[in-house]
DNA sequence: CCTTGACCTTACAGTTACTGGAAGCTTTAT
DNA sequence: ATAAAGCTTCCAGTAACTGTAAGGTCAAGG
């Protein structure tokens, strides 16, 4: 089939799966005319990697998940460990933002919001001080 | 002051103050040499910049921040409204990560982790079901 | 047969916010 | 005098695409 089959297929854009040609996620055989020809198992790459992307798993993951999930002989703890690595990470952030969050809240709380200049936001951000 | 004391008083790293001038943020003199020169204005903004980018305004807020805040006529209101969408966007960004991290969590519960080839997380990637 | 429009190709630039490195001045210290 | 530290500019790389331009191909309608 061709590439905009595939992207309906897949649910990734044809341009995207151009970019996944060219750093080697699929590689597709190629019509007499030049264009792109992709199989069921084509797509069916395509697609596990637009899951594990819309997971969170960075490209370079998914290479790895795509190379654990075509391999006979993986064992399924290495697959978990990344999942798991990927957890904290996702915790790391959610923290992260947490703590921004109440930060920000706090500034907000004390700024009157009206049409005077007096705001506590920017003098926070001017002085080095940290209102946490 | 040369670029490496602007470093040292604003918290950026030389290369950051570079390219912040680059894209047109904080212009300092030049000495006869050609050295960037800092004002404690200059290094003022800087910091000011650093502080805003750490609460997870972009660089474009930062330049409407700095405006807003060298501008006598401003409305806190036009500063708490940012500061406001600010939050907006870090709660989205939490609940995304929260749905991600629980369903990642639900794959890795099923998995057993050993060294047998079987992997529910594998499994899922590759099937279309979404096990939210 | 010709044209139109949809679809395909490649290649290059742009995005965000820096970071690293190379090549080459200037200043400071020994 | 020389070496180290600090400064300069410029170019490339990061992550993961997205946009755009210029042009080849294919199927349908007149």
């Amino acid at each position: 089939m061709n590439i905009s089959e595939a992207a309906k297929q897949s649910g990734l854009p044809s341009k995207t799966i151009r970019y996944y040609e060219d750093i080697g996620i699929v590689k597709p055989d190629r019509a007499g005319n030049g264009y792109r020809s992709y199989s069921d198992n084509d797509v069916h790459q395509l697609a596990f990697v637009q899951r594990a992307r819309s997971l969170g798993f960075t490209i370079e993951e998914c290479k790895l998940l795509l190379s654990l999930y075509s391999n006979d002989q993986r064992a399924s703890a290495d697959v978990k460990l990344l999942a798991l690595n990927k957890i904290e990470q996702i915790d790391q952030k959610i923290r992260e933002l947490k703590s921004l969050k109440s930060t920000l809240s706090n500034l907000s709380k004390n700024c009157h919001g009206d049409q005077k200049p007096d705001c506590p936001i920017l003098e926070d951000l001017a002085s080095h001080r940290n209102l946490k």
